[in-house]
DNA sequence: TAAGGCCACTAAATCGGATTAGTAGCAACT
DNA sequence: AGTTGCTACTAATCCGATTTAGTGGCCTTA
């Protein structure tokens, strides 16, 4: 694109030993960046005009005609004066920011976090930067973010687990968004796999009451996931009772929200012997409900997460989970915007499907011999 | 600053019930939207010059005795024809994009998020957005990143558990990053009370065979924490053994590190009763360690994590930690960065310290009478 | 020798605002 | 009558690039 700016990421190992020398280059290298020159300068300095030296710079078909030995001049002065083009400048022409934003309901979390990193990973790779906006599920800010963000004329749009229902002048491609608004690509889980994953999973193992953490209302995924779910239990002859359901309520990104839900489905008396919650998170504080209560994880009541973020291997015990590739969900979601953005013209899918997988560990196990689950089981935790 | 721009965050809740007719005036705005009208065309439709519009619409005072009634009729217009300023032709000439830039090791890990959740708090509140660059550790990113993002035109730069020797032309507020680069604002933990927390809580509950985890060589804060738990280890007649020393390694930012680390404890043979890591991130891998080695925590083996991220809290058992206030880390860093930006001469702290806080859970208990711990303690674990 | 073509550049417009210096018109004061 | 001062604006420059439409000079070719 431009021989001085971005695209850093492909040119791996250029750190030399320069140890000593080190200190003194940076303070240099600072003093030069300092008074930035503009094309105009560095255009009299080289008795160029400023056309010539931005055709050059930006290897435009134009400049094919100029000889080699002139481009290497502007080159040479390019990177001795340290010139660096404004950005500004150069986004107001062109109409092109390479920036791209990112919506998502909340940065401390382990789900936003790992697609996020997805993301990132691939648009730094092609010299784009992003910002992110967290709406913390306000709907004021659901609906402000994205306009503040095209007045910065971002090139395009990612919109994370975050309801949407606007029509934009640029590129937008969700994660986990349901909807069906034109020239929006989704990118979503085959959520119909993961019910099944889960509840074959748990069907095998010999489990019949099954309860469920069902999200939050204003999670995009929670309807999906429960319909697939729905499905899946009739196909496996499991009968979903409503008094094993109990729906998350709350904005907190903490596991506490779980731990609540459960706690309710425990008062209400209703029995299971396994508990397929909406996320790990949850998953995490269902755990903490029913220890609390005397039941043990995985002995009395099996446990099956969702997401497998960073550390519910790590949970004692591991966390059984459905794993969704939030990672690659969040490289594809790049790749997609900037193909987008780049080739406007190309034949747009408005969905991606991605692929679940379970993650057996320890909080599943066969369901206990001939009682199915005791209501009050007896204590264990001291 | 201006009104039709930035901003949103105060004015909370202006969401009606729009049930209806959402769906229909969200369209219409988006379509006035589409051809973002410049400030000539509507100083045209209006009659007056640019100048005059722009003057208003920015609230300068030089447009004072513009008489209220003309005033108003410009905001009217404004905000009839849904004008937005172009941002980057705003920037380009006010040299100013407010825009700040977050640099982190890794964005999918519960440190960074925290403190990046601190730092957008505070950030949008100001009408500001940032740009995220994580670098994974690597030296050449390290380097790079600063001068991609200077390019941006970003007004000022935040380093999070980042080493950090660069001297810029734009403010610079490390988080956790140690060092005495001029100019250059740090936030930093109180280590001497952490350290002195963490060991007096362990002092007390009888051990005196203490092992560490130490930080991995990159990070910011290894040699200050180090440092301080010498310290504190000195003041309260507690040895330390370089036996009962493992350096964490590698620059995952998962559990798998700190379980590592353990093992390698383990496996020398090294004799304690607990163990201080530096995160919670390897206490939760060092817990697994340790319970794959057949040792109880607490009951062997008490456990003090640091950080207290998301869910120490619901690990199992609940992980004792020295909790530093991240996000209030991060929001403290943009108060401080943006108030730099915005009044450069005022004078400069190169150091803000923030003070831990010791939250004991399930992972600490008194050392078991007598034998300080056995080698090789009974089984548990089936 | 005139026309045409190519080479190596450049002039000038443009992107969309911010800002400074100034001006026309009128009232008030000396 | 002349000066001053205020009000209500505007002209024009600038920020730093990109890009289109040329242009002058030289070489071919008919």
């Amino acid at each position: 694109m431009c021989e001085t700016s971005h695209c850093v990421a492909k040119k791996k190992n250029k750190t030399k030993a320069k140890t000593r020398k080190k200190t003194a280059s940076a303070v240099r290298a600072v003093k030069l960046a300092r008074k930035p020159l503009s094309l105009k300068k560095l255009a009299d300095r080289l008795g160029f005009s400023p056309a010539t030296v931005s055709l050059v710079i930006n290897r435009s078909p134009v400049a094919d005609t100029i000889p080699q030995a002139t481009k290497d001049r502007i080159f040479a002065a390019a990177r001795k004066y340290n010139y660096r083009p404004n950005f500004y400048a150069r986004s107001l022409r062109t109409r092109r920011s390479f920036t791209i934003g990112v919506i998502v309901p909340e940065v401390s979390e382990g789900y936003a976090a790992a697609v996020m990193s997805g993301i990132e990973e691939h648009l730094l790779q092609e010299g784009y930067f992003y910002f992110v906006a967290s709406h913390r599920h306000r709907a004021d800010l659901i609906d402000e973010y994205p306009r503040l963000l095209l007045d910065r004329s971002v090139d395009g749009l990612i919109a994370v687990d975050t309801p949407w229902n606007h029509n934009l002048s640029v590129p937008v491609v969700t994660v986990s968004g349901h909807n069906n608004v034109r020239g929006v690509t989704n990118i979503v889980l085959n959520h119909d796999r993961a019910a099944e994953l889960a509840l074959k999973h748990l069907h095998h193992l010999g489990h019949r009451k099954i309860a469920f953490l069902k999200g939050q209302e204003f999670s995009s995924d929670t309807e999906a996931r429960w319909t697939s779910i729905a499905k899946a239990a009739r196909r496996l002859g499991i009968l979903i009772k409503p008094k094993r359901v109990a729906q998350l309520e709350g904005e907190s990104p903490s596991p506490e929200v779980g731990q609540k839900a459960t706690k309710k489905l425990l008062h209400h008396g209703s029995d299971f012997t396994a508990l397929f919650t909406f996320n790990d998170i949850s998953a995490f504080g269902a755990i903490r409900a029913l220890r609390d209560a005397g039941v043990r994880v995985p002995e009395d009541v099996s446990v099956v997460g969702f997401d497998d973020i960073q550390n519910a291997a790590y949970q004692n015990p591991g966390l059984t989970t459905v794993r969704q590739p939030l990672r690659e969900m969040g490289r594809v979601a790049a790749e997609i915007l900037l193909r987008r953005i780049n080739r406007p013209g190309s034949e747009l899918h408005d969905r991606h499907v991605v692929e679940p997988e379970l993650v057996v560990r320890e909080t599943t196990c066969r369901v206990a011999r001939a009682t199915g689950r005791a209501s009050r089981p007896a204590r264990r935790r001291s």
